[in-house]
DNA sequence: TTGAAAGCGCTAACAT
DNA sequence: ATGTTAGCGCTTTCAA
């Protein structure tokens, strides 16, 4: 046991990278103390604390990060599998979601299953085998396997973009399918009667399916029916969205109104009605679903319902982290959407 | 040592996770052969790694990859520190990166720096700390002490969204500059001599700088100067382009040619001039960057230069995977980017 | 082809 | 407030 501070000799060169232990030993000090200052500053004394840093800063010396995660049992890193990356709005709430695990020390990894539970499985698998110390998915409907596998290795589990207050797992997000009615019933408020939808995919896709459902629920309230020739299923996709918007308005008695699964499709159906010269919205209402930039400088703007991405992404992270750290955080968060009017709907009949 | 294999007992039912010494145990081989079975099975001859692998789904044994990447130094897991991640173009390559890497066996973390290098720098920190087996960054210009850490750590970094052969670090992209001077030659050669740009903020993205660079270059090398007001500098932001494009047509001799920085600063600016009525072709020709998926929906659709984001993002994926695996693979890849000629570009003065 | 055993670099329980 | 030390679960020599 040493009994004296003795002058540290010159910095050695290292080959290897420095560990713990070369710190420990240039600050005269224990690696538990090393540790300490690392891990709980507060239980060392501020002088130990200080010199242990500058041996820090003097060897360059880098953490571990997976010896940190072995003997620890956390690795500060949480998964999020979503839907798909490039899309704006999921990417907008990965950026969200991102920076908030940033500010607190928590790496983002991510994966995309392109709308198969399936690969959504696998790719849990794979990150849980990583370590990751939470997941957040997108949705409610998940394969059961992932339920088990999740369960058995007790890592918190967060579902995003979906609002289900009794439902066993947490999470952050609004009622798909109340937004949907929403929308509805704003257009048969101002007098539509004879409608079209471009949705999704609904497979896999419990967010498009809800959105729909509420939809064609609010028409049924008004005791309007939609004929199912009038509900369209495409990938989110400009020019599929523009086949549909083609198909819709072929049949026998035109929609005057379209209602649209998200900001996308809305904006291949309304670039396809002024390519086909029918104008918007004094022929044809048209509106989406999330907000995207896009939406407010489309010409003419777009009526869509606001979902705030930003606050999904940031709150979740924050939901996840009390999670993580046992925080009494709520487990439920309902975030608040908005029917956002522009120029794209207009009461039924009105040519202006 | 055990001499015969005894049928094993009922499977207990352990209350931790099962490790590598439960499936040994269950297996009756040694910890060494599971390891084996995992990572190198050519090795073990076949009876035993069946039996092994059975003894795995059995227990539903999942390795530790903090472990695994203790004992062995390598996480499997890269590192991408974009300068946005909502923004179609990045997204859309962060998602070939992730789709490519998955099919390997490796994860992605992202990060994202805003347009700062200095964050970039501390995300490019945190991520070594996790212990990242690469690192892949956008652009040529770093802080120093970013290629410190990874010179020190000698962790493989690659470059993306630049083309630079003789630089140190291996490159996947093409020259942003040659691709600026595409786009202002052929918008001379179609007769435009009065210029504006609008361009990204160029401080601390050397992408968006050479651009401007490459345009301004392809001016001057036809003998045409571009006045110090008609470039303006926005965020790539829609409403920030609708401004951009008002202040260079308030000019004195307005320009009949608008250079972007990318597409949506072409998208802002061709939208303000639906808005205002200014007739694009005829009134003035505009010029994105990127081709994003909107691009040729526009109306009219937009030239642009083609940026083949997918291949990017999975050519970048797979360099890294060979600096990491110690494959011969190529250090620099060039993608070719494509002129893409649509609607809302037309000879200067043709009023049609 | 297989097994024994020595680490990998750190945390945390326990001791002082 | 600090130090000692036993793991964390795996990979990888080395020996058989």
């Amino acid at each position: 046991m040493r009994s004296t501070r003795r002058p540290q000799p010159a910095l050695e060169k290292l080959s290897r990278a420095p560990t713990i232990r070369d710190v420990a030993r240039h600050a005269d000090v224990s690696v538990a103390t090393v540790s300490r200052v690392l891990n709980r500053p507060e239980l060392v004394s501020p002088d130990v604390v200080q010199r242990v840093h500058s041996t820090i800063r003097l060897l360059e010396y880098i953490p571990n990060g997976s010896a940190r995660a072995l003997a620890s049992r956390a690795t500060r890193m949480v998964a999020a599998v979503m839907p798909t990356i490039d899309g704006a709005i999921y990417s907008k709430m990965i950026s969200a979601m991102q920076q908030a695990f940033e500010r607190r020390g928590f790496v983002l990894s991510i994966a995309a299953h392109e709308y198969s539970l399936l690969r959504e499985l696998e790719s849990v698998r794979a990150l849980i085998e990583r370590g990751v110390d939470a997941i957040i998915l997108v949705g409610k409907i998940h394969d059961p396997a992932v339920y088990d596998l999740i369960r058995r290795k007790r890592i918190p589990l967060l579902l995003m973009c979906v609002y289900e207050p009794d439902g066993e797992w947490p999470t952050v997000g609004w009622s798909n399918r109340a937004g949907g009615m929403r929308i509805a019933n704003y257009l048969v408020d101002i007098g539509h009667r004879n409608f079209g939808i471009i949705s999704g995919i609904r497979a896999d896709n419990d967010r498009a399916a809800d959105r729909v459902d509420g939809f064609v629920a609010a028409l049924k309230s008004r005791d309007l029916d939609i004929p199912e020739d009038c509900i369209v299923q495409c990938r989110y996709d400009l020019a599929e969205s523009a086949n549909a918007l083609r198909h819709l308005l072929a049949g026998e008695q035109p929609p005057t109104a379209i209602l649209c699964g998200n900001d996308v499709l809305a904006t291949g159906a309304l670039l396809e009605c002024l390519r086909l010269g029918i104008r918007v919205p004094q022929d044809v209402s048209i509106a989406g679903y999330d907000d995207l930039p896009l939406a407010a400088h489309l010409v003419p703007p777009l009526t869509t319902l606001r979902i705030p991405a930003e606050q999904i992404g940031r709150l979740s992270a924050e939901t996840v982290i009390g999670l993580i750290e046992n925080h009494p955080t709520p487990h439920h968060v309902n975030v608040e959407v908005d029917l956002i009017l522009r120029g794209t709907t207009a009461p039924a009949g009105a040519r202006v």
